[in-house]
DNA sequence: TTGTACGCGTTATCAA
DNA sequence: TTGATAACGCGTACAA
């Protein structure tokens, strides 16, 4: 069935007419640009107040070449990091008269990336990206403006927005070894070069630090996704009691909440029979009795600092820097024992 | 500073010369509407593929006055109940070519529903809200299709997708009754003949069946934020024993954790001092010991089924029913204790 | 200061 | 089966 095309909505020239002048002469009052006497600027304001127009901003983005639109590219919505990071995005593209388009991706394959450059690059001005952590796209083939949220890249290929992944597990590695743990398990994280690895770089540069040998037995690396902690964490508990650990890094939020899922369904506790922490301060973390020890990244200021680098590049100017480092910090809670 | 508008995109006149064709037939294989011999269609598909062409969707826009593109509107991306109703929904509109707009409005008030519609009537071709709680917008000045999720509008004034949120209270109020519970409060909702309204009802409905008396102090109305819930929670627990409630039953998600925020600062735990049952199956209740008694509803789905009605809706044709009902179910764990 | 007219990339109508 | 061309709504040189 047709959907009828013609709203017959009110147009600029309904507007001109009503106010009788040009068109041209409305487009200039509506844009502000050029000098319009006050006496005809008033007549079309009041003209455009009467009929209700309002701009149709396609044909704006078909003659400007902007579309006052970023695309926001995420694996999926309900990681709650990912929703911050959405939060402190669009708040701060919306302040600024931006549209966020969005579009899930689980895979971040290649191919599914070229079919995301197709699809949007018509439709939007720019594009951010919140990377799932394996990731060795090179999205070269996007040629507009481009910002990485949650990615490691060394090679400054792209503008990122990055906390300090190694200095994380560093930081969370070196609370356990201070509460006295020494057999410590480290569980997800995949040493490939992206953000990822810097997590496990954290964790062997902790031990190293503090002349504890790594035990090979104690690594159970994996995808950023629940199942991994689940199983890394059932692993570890099978394990012989002189190999156990007595105390685990979590890689990231889901890989810790698998982790606490079966320490949940066996009765344990996180703090009791062994100890935890982990990335980011999700729900369970925050609320579970007892707490988990985190690492709080600001999420939402990463959501906001990424739109906010991507409209400085919309802009034409150049940011500051092509990395930027935000600050994580530490939470201590009820999760981590003294040994 | 200036940004070059002619990327000098590859348009379908270039096709149109390098196939040694008219646009107009280069249009026609690319929709393909009408006939088009085969070797004109090659020729054609040859050009495009050797030019790398890519649509200009604003361009199509333009003149078919469809987007294909479909806005969503969510009070926040942080809850995880919207996550989910999202990611059901992208997942079924990117299936079926269409691309999402989102906006959140933390608010929903009248005039930010004007801004709304004003700035996104002429981008995207139908509305997909998902209804903060306390809600009484009318939505009559959005003429293009309409759909809301998790409203209760039984005036079928809009297409609705739903569950039974009376019935999810009265069975969460009827499972504390059922394990010996008598003073159980409610922390949450608003009469307001909203759908947070409706759960209030569930519970008055569920004491009313079981034939006991109602006590206003152990209702707590209120938002459906964390806030609500331990204030709620924290007076609650300061009522003399004789009138504390033994149970207590939260309105949603944000009201449940804001309870357990509670009880987790105090020491105390669901199902030991005081029993807790509440709404939407979050992170928090799954994982937390003890888990918690909630109400699951089919969020993913909701999401998807509301996508569905939308894009009938924008096919011309008529959804089956105004209101669509899902099935919830009660999930039992060991924040109810027997009394 | 204001108006005319062209172009943005595409679909759709009408001829050929 | 194909081609030419008028919209779609707007911004903007350029002319007046």
């Amino acid at each position: 069935m047709e959907r009828e095309k013609n709203r017959r909505d009110v147009t600029i020239k309904d507007v001109a007419k009503r106010a009788g002048v040009a068109i041209s002469t409305v487009s200039r009052v509506l844009n502000g640009l050029d000098k319009v006497s006050e006496k005809t600027e008033r007549k079309v304001r009041e003209a455009v107040a009467e009929l209700g127009y309002v701009q149709n901003a396609l044909a704006v983005s078909m003659v400007t070449g902007q579309t006052k639109t970023v695309l926001m590219v995420v694996p999926d919505f309900t990681n709650d990091f990912n929703g911050s990071v959405i939060q402190g995005a669009e708040e701060y593209l919306k302040a600024r008269g931006y549209t966020m388009l969005i579009s899930s991706t689980r895979d971040f394959k290649e191919e599914d990336f070229e079919d995301l450059y197709r699809r949007f690059s018509g439709l939007a001005d720019g594009i951010l990206v919140v990377q799932g952590s394996p990731d060795r796209l090179d999205h070269a083939r996007w040629e507009k403006p481009l910002v990485l949220i949650d990615a490691y890249r060394p090679q400054e290929d792209h503008y990122t927005i990055e906390i300090d992944n190694e200095k994380g597990t560093f930081l969370l590695t070196e609370e356990l070894i201070r509460n006295g743990h020494r057999r410590i398990g480290l569980i997800g994280g995949i040493s490939d070069g992206s953000a990822s690895g810097r997590r496990v770089a954290g964790y062997l540069s902790a031990m190293e630090r503090y002349g504890i040998p790594v035990d090979g037995r104690l690594m159970a690396p994996g995808s950023h996704f629940e199942e991994t902690g689940s199983l890394g964490m059932a692993a570890f508990l099978s394990l012989p009691e002189y190999i156990r650990p007595t105390a685990v890094v979590a890689v990231n939020n889901l890989t810790c909440i698998g982790c606490m899922k079966v320490l949940a369904e066996r009765g344990m506790r996180a703090g009791r029979e062994i100890s935890l922490a982990g990335f980011d301060d999700h729900l369970l973390a925050r609320y579970s009795v007892p707490g988990v020890t985190v690492i709080r990244r600001p999420t939402m200021e990463m959501g906001r600092e990424g739109a906010r680098t991507l409209l400085t590049l919309l802009s034409g100017e150049t940011p500051e820097r092509k990395r930027l480092i935000m600050e994580s910090r530490l939470i201590r809670r009820g999760s981590v024992a003294k040994k």
